[in-house]
DNA sequence: AAAAGACTTGCACGCGCGTGCAAAACTACC
DNA sequence: GGTAGTTTTGCACGCGCGTGCAAGTCTTTT
């Protein structure tokens, strides 16, 4: 048992007994740019392989200012765009040396908790993926010691003391608002995503300016509270139960894939429209099942791994750390509109 | 400048001077179950409140053998039901104390570098989700260093250092094949995942051994090479194509529902079979998809959130470190068979 | 009121490594 | 072979807190 411990614990110093070096030279030999001779680090590697040595990373987290470690913080489980989301960016995080915390906040009251959790490991920064973090989340976040760096994700923030890295969403929308136009449907419903955070999407407002300037009249629209598609299909199969088969909207346009796929399902199934033949549809996100031969969805792509990318140049303090970073996605045109 | 770095690094120390104690009370009063009287730790608190203290859970880890920190590898996330796990598995952990830190294994080589990279951080566990984990990374985890308790979570482990924590597929896919059986189905193809695997699912194995019991003969089977949908979409479309209308399965038996609805939309799409009326289908997992009126599929529910429980029992040493525990899920009977 | 018991508080030492600088070793050049 | 320049190495101190025990304080009992 005792060996047992001794054997566990393989520190700096066992190496640079056995190298023949002191501690410090053993650290360097693991650092890319370290003033080291090229045999002593041979040396201290073969010396830490034969001990089974690896730096510890937490004890180097304390004895400096950076931990390497980034906190994702997520709100919003049933959208599978999230799941893509994570891939990148835990992937391409990963690949440039920082790990991922993910941090599930559905169950805290508000993210502040989520965010001062984080803060207590020493987080590098904080990425909010989500839809549901207000004001006062981001304000606390920012009161919270230690917390260096905040970044939205995929989304706006008008709060000045985050970088917002997303796609361009006045960009896309309005393209995808042209694409609709051009195809000649009259009557668009549009399907928003919940409605109170600060930090949000400007998706509804672009697509009813758009279609105002060009068709000169305001589509209507409804609300989910939620992202869920769930609540999607039921939302709009009630909305479509009360209106005359004769003022039916002939496309809806979705925020997201996730509400577009409820919102096709309640369409096809609760209410026997084919589409795009008796009603069209868009969404936003290019999930995985939006490709799929049932969906077809015609929706707009983000992109991820640019927008990954990013994150690591902010991580690394090549660009600002507050501002906003916007970037252009691409049309995706099938056969849903 | 000079008061910044002071305001931002808040100590137990600063803390204590404050409130007029020692360090010591301070932490203790952040520990559930210490022994500090009750005026104390208001005092404490408040103080910390004041100054807007928390624990630095970094240097607890260090100080202590342990980090609260659980590592969640990940090897596929074509799967929806990674995101559900992932959601249920975070929060859960959290309730409990413990943080999650995510790491996609796709890139790597061996799953060995990352959970090397897990144990750098000190993490009190790793937790296997994934289908690619093989012998030698669970050898190697159990050969590193600091890697106190690996857990191989909805999968089975034929590794004798590791705790499995998964649904009994045998009694599963048991009961599965029974319902399909009643049902009358005559000509069934297995669809499996990758075999590669050692620790992998006995689906297919339960399948042909219950059938082959109950009705004689033994049913044939195909072999995705990944559990991504698409592959399983091109493969099932592949294998229909070679054959004759009269020779065709009356019923899709697949290993989860990522592939269930690749093959799905095969049938359907590819060659326009209806279903449930043409032939039939199941899957496994009871994906949010899996419900939707589309594809309305028969499936099995693993008790995810009790699976979660078991871990938080085994992190907390109640249950022991090696072994095998089983649950029971639930089949879900839809339209799809 | 004194003694025994129960609870609360303080402290020395260590967790493993980073920082910044000074000493040492090496190289190049005349 | 000596000097200046360059690279490499060693080290004191600190990061913020946990552990286990000893000292201190308060409560109970006879």
């Amino acid at each position: 048992m005792a060996t047992d411990k001794a054997l566990d614990t393989v520190t700096a110093d066992d190496v640079a007994a056995l190298a023949g070096v002191s501690r410090w030279t053993v650290n360097r030999a693991f650092k890319k740019e370290a003033s080291i001779s090229a045999k002593a680090r041979k040396r201290v590697l073969e010396a830490a392989a034969a001990l089974g040595y690896a730096p510890d990373l937490l004890a180097a987290s304390l004895a400096s200012d950076r931990s390497n470690l980034v906190a994702l913080l997520v709100d919003d489980f049933s959208n599978p765009h999230k799941l893509v989301m994570l891939e990148r960016l835990t992937r391409i995080l990963r690949k440039n040396g920082w790990d991922t915390l993910l941090v599930n906040t559905l169950d805290t009251e508000d993210a502040s908790a989520a965010l001062l959790n984080a803060s207590q490991r020493r987080v590098d920064a904080a990425v909010l993926i989500g839809s549901g973090f207000d004001d006062k989340a981001l304000e606390t976040a920012h009161g919270a010691r230690r917390l260096k760096k905040l970044i939205v994700f995929a989304r706006t923030s008008e709060n000045a003391n985050t970088v917002s890295i997303c796609c361009d969403d006045h960009l896309a929308m309005t393209e995808l608002t042209d694409h609709v136009i051009a195809r000649g449907y009259q009557r668009p419903l549009f399907v928003a995503g919940p409605q109170t955070q600060s930090a949000h999407l400007m998706r509804k407002e672009t697509f009813l300016k758009r279609w105002q300037e060009v068709k000169g009249s305001k589509p209507s629209f409804i609300t989910p509270n939620s992202y869920d598609p769930d609540r999607a299909f039921t939302l709009v199969k009630e909305h479509f139960n009360h209106i005359a088969p004769d003022d039916r909207p002939d496309i809806l346009v979705c925020e997201n894939d996730s509400i577009a796929m409820g919102a096709y399902d309640a369409l096809r199934y609760a209410h026997g429209l084919r589409i795009p033949d008796d009603i069209a549809l868009t969404g936003f996100d290019d999930t995985p099942q939006a490709a799929s031969p049932h969906y077809r969805l015609t929706t707009y792509r983000q992109p991820i791994s640019a927008m990954a990318e990013d994150l690591v140049q902010i991580l690394k303090g090549e660009s600002p750390p507050a501002g906003l970073d916007r970037f252009t996605g691409q049309l995706i045109i099938r056969e849903s509109a």
